[in-house]
Parts: C-alpha cells; sequence; structure tokens
RNA sequence: GGUGCGGUAGCUCAGUCGGUAGAGCAAAGGACUGAAAAUCCUUGUGUCGCCGGUUCGAUCCCGGCUCACACCA
C-alpha cells in the first residue's frame, strides 16, 4: 500500500491549523507539526498554538514536545518528522503535515545533506567574537579560512558567516564541500497545498489575532520568560516587542504596532519561500474538499 | 479677528543660496541546507496645498486664497 503525506503550508494565520484539523479527522489519520516555534511547551499565546480541545481531537507531534531550552533545528525537525510519519505509516496510509517554517518542510521533504555535529564551544565563541568585533572581523576570518565560501557566499549575513565559520573550525573542511543540494527521495509521496488569501485580507487577519493575543494574556506569558529571552527559541516576534515592554523600552501600543508589523513581514518571507515551489497547489481557506481531489482521495 | 509656524512619496520629515527633489518607516520583490517567527539583499515620479506675479526658468522669491496647529484677543 503506498503511503502519502499532505503538506499543508502558508502564511502565518491563513487558516492553515483548523484546515489540518479536519483534513486529519477525515482520513483519521494524524498530524505533524512543522513549525519551529509551537514545539515549545513554555510558548502558548505567542504562537499561535492549536487549542487544547484541538489537541486532543487529533494527535499532534512536534507540539509541546521540546524545551526552549533544547537545541532544536531544522536537522533535529528532520529526525524527528521522519520518525513521526514512519510511526503514523504504521497504522494510516496518510499523514498531514502542517506547518510554516519553510526550511523544515524541506528538511522534511528533500533532506539536509549530512553535517557532522559541531565541536561544542565553538559556535558560542564565535558569537561573542563577532558581538565584540563585528561583521568586518567575521568576514576578514571567513576571507582567511573559508575563500570558496567568502568568494560567493553571503557574506553581509552574520548567520550564515558564522555557520561556515564554525562548520571549518569544528571539521577542517569548507561547508560547501558538504553541500552536494541532492534530494533525499523518500519511501512515500507528498503532496503539497498552500493556503492562500489576498494580501490586504492576510494583514487585516494577522492584526486581528495580534489584538487576540494581547487579549488572552501575551504580557504576563512573556513575564514569564524574560529571565531567558536571550534564548534562540524566544528571538521570536511578539516576545522581542513584549520584553521591550516589560522592561520600559517602549509603550503598549507601540510594541501591538511591532508586532503587527513584524508579522507581515514573516508573513511575507513565508509566501516568498512557498511560492518557490512551483509544485505547490494552492487552495483559498475554508473548504478541505479540495485537498483531497488533489490527494486523489 | 490678529500674530506666529507649517502644508513636499502611504506616514514622519529633510532639501533645493531659483535649473521640477531625498532619507527613515510603511509597502513591494527576492535569497535561504543544523539560529529560519531567524538572518540578509534589492526597489523611491511625487499636480513639492491652490491661484496669480516676478523670472529664460518657481517647489524655492513676492502677493492673495485655503487648510492644520499654536498663541493672543
Amino acid at each position: 500500500m503506498s503511503k502519502t503525506c499532505i503538506v499543508i503550508v502558508g502564511p502565518t494565520a491563513v487558516g492553515k491549523t483548523a484546515c489540518a484539523i479536519d483534513l486529519a479527522k477525515i482520513l483519521g489519520t494524524k498530524i505533524i507539526s512543522a513549525d519551529s516555534r509551537q514545539c515549545y511547551r513554555e510558548l502558548n499565546i505567542g504562537v499561535a498554538k492549536p487549542t487544547e480541545q484541538e489537541l486532543r481531537s487529533v494527535h499532534h507531534y512536534f507540539i509541546n514536545s521540546h524545551s526552549i531550552h533544547d537545541e532544536v533545528n531544522a536537522a533535529v525537525f528532520e529526525k524527528f518528522a521522519l520518525a513521526a510519519v514512519d510511526e503514523i505509516f504504521g497504522e494510516h496510509d496518510t499523514a498531514v503535515m502542517v506547518g510554516g517554517t519553510g526550511l523544515y518542510i524541506n528538511a522534511f521533504c528533500n533532506g539536509l545533506d549530512e553535517i557532522p555535529v559541531i565541536v561544542p564551544g565553538i559556535r558560542e565563541g564565535l558569537i561573542k567574537s563577532y558581538q565584540e568585533y563585528g561583521l568586518d572581523w567575521l568576514q576578514e576570518q571567513v576571507k582567511n579560512k573559508d575563500f570558496d565560501y567568502f568568494d560567493d557566499g553571503e557574506i553581509l549575513n552574520p548567520q550564515r558567516l558564522m555557520r561556515a565559520l564554525e562548520v571549518k573550525l569544528s571539521t577542517g573542511r569548507s561547508i560547501k564541500t558538504f553541500q552536494t543540494h541532492q534530494k533525499n527521495n523518500r519511501p512515500f509521496s507528498i503532496i503539497r497545498v498552500g493556503i492562500e488569501l489576498p494580501r490586504a485580507d492576510l494583514y487585516h487577519r494577522i492584526d486581528q489575532r495580534v489584538d487576540e493575543m494581547i487579549n488572552n494574556g501575551l504580557e504576563e506569558e512573556a513575564k514569564k520568560l524574560i529571565d531567558f529571552q536571550q534564548l534562540n527559541s524566544l528571538n521570536t516576534v511578539g516576545y522581542q516587542e513584549m520584553f521591550s515592554l516589560i522592561e520600559g523600552k517602549s509603550t503598549l501600543s507601540n510594541a501591538i504596532d511591532r508586532i503587527k508589523k513584524n508579522t507581515h513581514h514573516y508573513a511575507k518571507r513565508q509566501l516568498t519561500w512557498f511560492k518557490k515551489d512551483t509544485g505547490t497547489r494552492w487552495v483559498i481557506p475554508g473548504d478541505c474538499s479540495q485537498i483531497l481531489e488533489f490527494a486523489g482521495l
């Protein structure tokens, strides 16, 4: 029996969660979330998690599965999701993946190149040096240690430079020698569906949802997490703005405006990512019968 | 009613000693292989409030009007 994973993508606040749950109920199967923030159990209001009732109605993988103190990244997700889908296929012919993290979905569908785990301490050291000496220093380091990467990498992007450097320092090899960009063929078929809304409508929905998050106590949630604001998991829209409010660096209305604006930007980046995949079929939110049709189910 | 200060890009404003203008934000587009809700790149023509005058030429100078704000009555 051939197995199929239906992957639902789209910008934040477009209605992916509800659609995935409907679909999973119809198919009698389970959901794998592909969201780099909803996996943290300490984060709730600000990341627009499914409600407890929704989580009870359909089993979700990669929701509340990790702590903000854990190291979660695309490779961790790839392994986690492959194990999850395998488990689901043990009982069902279909699985549903839903989420807005393009890199994670890409890792699941096509696989990442195998790169050894970085020697502990190297990344921390690089971050510290970068903060102290700046982008010029980073560029100089990459230029000297991995000229290949420097030559056509993104030399204005500190995160990419640090990644290239840590791989070189840890393995002695250029990151480019690891990156074959060969697709891993999965032993199941994948159907990608995007959910889309006119831009103005989408931004309106985002603004409404931000107002709801505020009413639901986002500030209180952020207060409990402020001691951890340096963690990568909290470098997240909705939390950073609240931290600056709590520390008296901004007003409430300014923080709300910035959350809305930053979420607009985030949605736009998601769309750029998802639109690039020409195999994705796009539907409007609501009825998921169209998705079943695409899947031939 | 009087005085003052303004009216320039969707918003906040800069500027042109007279040769039709530019920043930030917003917006749009893009990149993306272990931080990805992250990080980074690209894109600026708008009756320079309206009507006249001076001038080869006015968004800039002059006059009038109008709108907004502040103060005085």
